[in-house]
DNA sequence: CCACGAAATTGGAGCGCTCTATGTCCGCTA
DNA sequence: TAGCGGACATAGAGCGCTCCAATTTCGTGG
């Protein structure tokens, strides 16, 4: 900088102004300025405009795994937005280890962006209070909603009330939730789909899974074996229902002719034709521009904490159809 | 960290010391400090700290696109070995978009991390050049091998060759490739699949193409009408090779008994119950952890440029079987 | 032609840290 | 007891920038 005030002729104050955009200089020496910057490939230091300025322009998008496109697409979003402000992002991972998000957040805080998005964070709620403490910070799908940072919400229990409604409306009455066990997410899907349930005045049957395609499987196998079969499965995710589908393949099940499934998290593997699932739609992305949203406003200034909850919504493929007419069991 | 000396009755200097883990502290010392630091709450800020020591310990990625599953596991590579160097990472996206891209790029350049790696950009040769004069540099999956960087290349023509040979020696001669268009990667999936084809005195028949379902399905549907259909298709990408199958499945033709079919990277897809596809597998972390070698050597003084090519491998499922015998047509 | 306010430019004081050179203190030996 | 070396500790000079207050330059109306 020094070097560029000196082949332009003029002071460091002026190139920094420059630099900056700054409208109080005149066409004249911004041209000046320009030239010789480009000349001697000056390119400024963002430690020392930091440094210098106490703030980074920057947001640090913080994700437990960045193989999962749920997280991928929040920070999409959050990118989008910050974008449009005129901010930068910045990603960690955590790798899908509680140790190494331990780290990333650790790299963020020493980096000190303006602000933090704290994407499906593990932490115990102290280490949550400790970095809403020290920067902005706003947690996506977090169920807890502390009052120390903002927090965007899917409405998961929403979404699982959806399925029931558009099983129930298709003539559906023996209806099967093979959860998610305790991933982050699946307790509220089954809440929702055992008070949906029992609105309906159904009886809100569910078994044990996970997140994954063997899970789906097993529990299929199970449950096709109860007296009275249901006529509809909803698994706690797609990937799940992928495991139904194959199981009733295997056995010579048709679907949805037979039986009705339904998955959630509307990913690629839901609209691939050889599956072509109806699932639960979140609008991911839309996570993370509230997320920005928030995390700008209250970098601006906001002190009060804001809980937004985002509505899912279903997408009705060709796994789901008119339950099968009653008839006499052979 | 004026007020951490301050506090434990102690100069800065020594203060700094301490947090940098230096041997020639006393004991005693080192615990007054650690105390009055946790008292205060005090982290220290990584800009100064960067500005004065002139190096950061970070090293930075540029991904295209986090969708990718390839480009994630890549920066998972990046980031076990950088972590096992006492390295951090920072990631940033191109969002799938040039300018963003270009965005991604400027931003870390700005951050003057130690080291940059680069997955898959695509950039013009100058652009590339600027980037390794300005910082120390890794490409990865770049086909070009300029003097100025490193790079980290699968060997995409042997991956090819890999399958032609699997479906040579299950007997099979009459193979199609459905490429992959211009892709990154699938003009040398193109070439390696036609020279090893030729190698075996076959006729190299290529369909066009893309890296999506539709692509795969459409074009099949093409080759499954010509007078002697393929006994095995080697779809570009698994997902291309999702939609062969859709369409096989489609008109009854049985898979692998009837037609072999083969995808490409191994992704979750071609792992599922329901496709079990055979597909050739690129070690994807393993570029990670080899272009983050490569760039600390860099960092550590090496001028001269290397070029790593890594090795793919086959991953046989129940897509692909011998050969159908011959029999007169009906 | 001068005075005056606005516009353009500048000097210099930090920002919070690292790092080198310089001290200080202690126990030990001769 | 003076002299010496090693272990610890510290002062102070930057790192490259921003930002404020101060200064110079310019354009204009009286």
């Amino acid at each position: 900088m020094e070097d560029v005030a000196t082949h332009a002729g003029v002071s460091r104050a002026l190139v920094s102004l420059v630099m900056n955009d700054s409208p109080r200089v005149s066409e004249k020496s911004r041209q000046k300025v320009l030239a010789s910057a480009g000349e001697l490939g000056y390119r400024r230091n963002q430690w020392a405009r930091n440094l210098a300025s106490g703030q980074t322009n920057t947001i640090g998008v913080m994700l437990n795994d960045l193989h999962n496109p749920y997280f991928t697409e929040l920070a999409e979003g959050v990118a989008a937005t910050a974008t449009e402000a005129g901010m930068e992002v910045l990603i960690t991972s955590g790798w899908q280890r509680e140790s190494g998000e331990l780290v990333a957040i650790e790299t963020l805080l020493n980096m000190r962006t303006d602000g933090i998005v704290l994407g499906a964070a593990r932490f115990s709620s102290e280490v949550f209070e400790e970095v809403a403490n020290q920067a902005d910070t706003v947690a996506v799908a977090n169920f807890q909603k502390p009052d120390s940072m903002d927090t965007v919400c899917n409405d998961e229990a929403h979404g699982s009330r959806l399925v029931v409604e558009h099983l129930v409306s298709l003539g559906h009455s023996r209806i099967v939730h093979i959860d998610g066990g305790s991933s982050p997410g699946a307790p509220e899907r089954r809440r929702g789909f055992m008070a949906a349930m029992t609105d309906f005045g159904l009886p809100p049957i569910v078994f044990d899974g996970e997140f994954n395609e063997d899970a789906g499987l097993s529990a299929t196998k199970n449950l096709m074996r109860l007296n009275e079969p249901p006529t509809a499965i909803f698994a706690a995710n797609d990937l799940s229902a992928t495991g139904v589908l194959a199981h009733l393949r295997s056995v010579g099940a048709r679907v949805p002719e037979d039986v009705s499934v339904v998955g959630y998290d509307n990913t690629l593997l839901a609209g691939l034709g050889a599956l072509s699932l109806t699932t639960v739609h979140q609008p991911r992305q839309q996570f993370g521009r509230t997320a920005a949203e928030l995390l700008i406003e209250r970098i601006d200034g906001r002190k009060a904490a804001k809980h937004e909850l985002i509505q899912p919504r279903m997408v009705v493929r060709s796994s789901s159809g008119p339950a099968p007419s009653e008839m006499p069991k052979g």
